[in-house]
DNA sequence: GCAACTCATCAAATTATGTTGATCTAAACA
DNA sequence: TGTTTAGATCAACATAATTTGATGAGTTGC
């Protein structure tokens, strides 16, 4: 388990959880793959509109694609996740080691 | 530890530690607590912008803050940053799960 | 070849976020 | 009381993210 996200990583990945429409398709996906055309009858969003937000969570990581044929099949990467929590961590731990500083 | 955190206010989480500036102000923090004058010196950013910043990651339970005499103390509180870790941790639990759904 | 289908991409419009500079309140101190 | 300081808030502006509708490229089946 190597945490080998770099600070600019891990903002653009918190900041692809952070959106409603991207946490849909994550919940969409955790069935299983779905092609894209699927995806957009689940959700009920027009075609452009998943078809940028899958472009920003696979940019980041969180999904994987396969063509086969003319679909395209969209599938989850827990992985990306674990290394968020990981980062996540470190930084929590970096936090905890606060000691107060102004007495007053 | 309960992982009480919506999903909403997980988003807000997320959307508040995908800002450059803000991951500073967690970093200067991680000392201990300062006044805002001193983050405005340690951060060399004007004043007006880090308070926007300190109220948004207060608004989301990454800060407190404490008034002593004219001075406002801001301090971290890392339960934030666990309360999201649990929350990560259950999405990634819940996306584990997934099968492959479409073979070809 | 041609028509229908899947999906990505683009430009334009819209919306959300962040920044700046000014103003305001409250505390401290003369 | 008058003045200075700390910090929040506001309106105007700037920038970034999202949505929409149109177009294009590749695939399949006729």
């Amino acid at each position: 388990m190597q945490n080998t996200l770099t600070t600019e990583q891990s903002r653009q990945t918190l900041k692809a959880l952070a959106d409603p429409t991207r946490l849909d398709v994550i919940h969409a996906l955790a069935e299983g793959e779905r092609c894209v055309c699927d995806l957009t009858a689940d959700l009920g969003i027009t075609q452009s509109r998943l078809s940028f937000h899958l472009r920003v969570l696979r940019d980041c990581g969180l999904l994987a694609d396969r063509q086969s044929g003319r679909w395209t099949y969209y599938r989850l990467q827990p992985d990306a996740l674990s290394a968020l929590e990981d980062w996540l961590a470190a930084l929590r731990q970096h936090c905890s080691r606060s000691a107060p500083l102004c007495s007053d």
